[in-house]
DNA sequence: ATGAAAGCGCTAACAA
DNA sequence: TTGTTAGCGCTTTCAT
């Protein structure tokens, strides 16, 4: 039945009567090998079942043949996703009928990786941990692939700068600092003015609220929040922090701007994830989004369609970056000395109901 | 700046004065070595930038530590998703305000096989291909994993029999027929017959019409609604063929339903995809969904909450199907011998609007 | 057009 | 506790 051990070019070479670099030549360059030679080569290792080993012939050519994608499991990556965690928990189980957390876009880059990835005829390594564990983890599968694709801010830069000397790495999102990483990054900057512009000039917005996990990425989204109050002269309020995935902590904040009684014209949020759960708080304190106040995000998941109302956001374009990070790296990889690329994406500002336009 | 060479195991022996075995002990059994000399290679390993590769170490181990998951690409898969390939084609340079598509089931399966593997200690291979290159693809795959996993009826039965007898193999969704593999399957008739007796129990439905692409998955579920009709001495309707994916097929027999004033009480759909499609059409023909007829679909996808009426039907656990996959593999890759395993999980009723249920 | 043979980097007996 | 050494299965010169 389950037989122990698979055949090998040996094998296939003893039964097709040839030496086992004529098997590797009928696989690799069929044009060399005499047609006949060839059809009993191919005949043999059809009937032996032969699967080639990717092991040894990466061992042998120096290279896998395949891209690694370090996708770690945010749930058990951010410190404080326990409530996420036992939505997660439950929806295993039971039918699964929140779906807020799914897909985030990490989902939707990894989609664009494994499609360019495909069409580039590369496989695809996924990788994956918590951050305990992330070191080995990523040191595993970076030993397992020709080029690396991390997620922002995952992988300690002592890690990354290891690997980088044996195969190009590009990190997601994170502008780039000297770091030897090739980089596709979206353009926060112009995503927030499109978002500011409208949110002043439709609706005349005056009073803001920034709420946010301070980190470079959503730093350039506050500069760019900043720079628009300061040109039209209005005032700049402090960031509200947050943590991502933190509902608690996010809702709190809120709550105490509710309970002071200042509640601004509209919550700009550093990503949908703030955005959905500072619209869940106001919904339980009885506030109403978009009349009462207006609710933004920013990234552009599917979970800002489902809620009601829907969410005003600025869209990235997640399946191009992880389309743009293959192409990058494929390039990388067959040349070694080509400088490091980093490359903008642009993205849309995505008008819907939270911030006081009305449904469509 | 690029290193053309990584440092081997020889490089981190000689600068830390040991032996290569001793290196790749200090790794692998870190106990049985002297904590000095562990330290020793540890800082050799660090200071050099050391990134094992795993095709050597898979060579000699004879395993690989990876999982696969072969992940079709049915975009170029199905024979007839033109207008899919196009919708995907404009999300990917525009924003995706359309997010019908994403994710199918499909996405929420493997999310489950990537943690599972996580949390095991695997890594996941994904490879991918469309239909003409996937003999060619899966075995590609099959050659970098210990075990894999394929979806159902994309693989000739011929391949995978080659494939699993060098590693375990899972199909998924698909029942068991004599293959060599092993299965998780889902009660696709449970689920059914849960479906039409709400309908037929609660909505008074006497006369449907079953919506599907014939294959072995959405037979048993044709079966299990036939059953159910029976039982109830109701009309058997004969299935209204399409093919998923292709919106023409489905919206232009269901027009001519229309066509014919031959309108059911309710369209079974065999999954949500037909379902969608059907709502869309009979919407576009101005007949009100479900005033004047009930949609169900089956599977439970996300995009079922998107539309309006959301969408009634029978929800998969998909998450826990990728899981289950995983833990049969590698309980069946430390346990050889072992006999194959079929796994039926269970289904839930999802009820929701499009079968005349009120809002909640 | 084909074969012989030298590795690729690592693991795991077996010795010491 | 550590070193020696023989492979793991394949690719790739270099001969033939």
């Amino acid at each position: 039945m389950a037989v122990v051990k698979g055949p090998t070019v040996y094998d296939v070479a003893e039964r097709a009567g040839v030496s086992i670099a004529t098997v590797s030549f009928a696989f690799s360059q069929p044009h060399r090998v005499k047609d006949s030679t060839r059809n009993a080569v191919l005949d043999a290792a059809r009937a032996l079942g032969y699967v080639p080993s990717a092991s040894a012939r990466g061992l042998a050519r120096g290279r896998t043949g395949a891209l690694g994608l370090f996708s770690f499991d945010f749930l058990n990556f951010l410190p404080d996703a326990e409530g996420m965690k036992k939505d997660r928990a439950a929806a295993v189980v039971a039918p699964n009928d929140d779906c807020r957390l799914f897909p985030v876009w990490v989902d939707e880059v990894q989609r664009g990786v494994e499609l360019e990835s495909f069409s580039r005829g590369y496989a695809l390594m996924i990788g994956g941990g918590n951050r305990a564990s992330s070191e080995r983890a990523v040191t595993d599968i970076a030993g397992r692939v020709d080029g690396l694709i991390i997620f922002p801010r995952t992988i300690p830069d002592e890690v990354t700068r290891r690997i980088s000397a044996r195969i190009p790495v590009l990190e997601l999102s994170e502008p780039s600092h000297g770091d030897g990483l090739h980089h596709v990054t979206v353009d926060n900057a112009s995503g927030m003015r499109q978002l500011m512009e409208h949110l002043i000039d439709v609706h005349q917005f005056r009073k803001f609220v920034f709420v946010s996990i301070p980190n470079v990425e959503t730093e350039a989204r506050y500069e760019a929040f900043n720079a628009v109050l300061r040109d039209h002269g209005l005032e700049v309020p402090p960031v509200v922090e947050s943590r991502p995935g933190a509902s608690g902590v996010t809702a709190e904040l809120v709550t105490k701007l509710l309970g002071s009684g200042a509640l601004p014209d509209c919550f700009v949020c550093a990503n949908d994830e703030e955005a959905l759960v500072v619209m869940e708080t106001l919904k339980a304190a009885g506030v109403s989004v978009p009349d009462q106040v207006a609710v933004t995000g920013f990234d552009g998941v599917v979970a800002g369609r489902l809620v009601s109302p829907t969410l005003t956001t600025v869209r990235q374009p997640m399946e191009l970056m992880g389309r743009t990070a293959v192409e990058i790296l494929v390039d990388a990889i067959s040349q070694p000395l080509a400088p490091l690329v980093e490359r903008q994406l642009p993205v849309h500002l995505v008008v819907r109901e939270s911030c006081g336009c009305a449904k469509t």
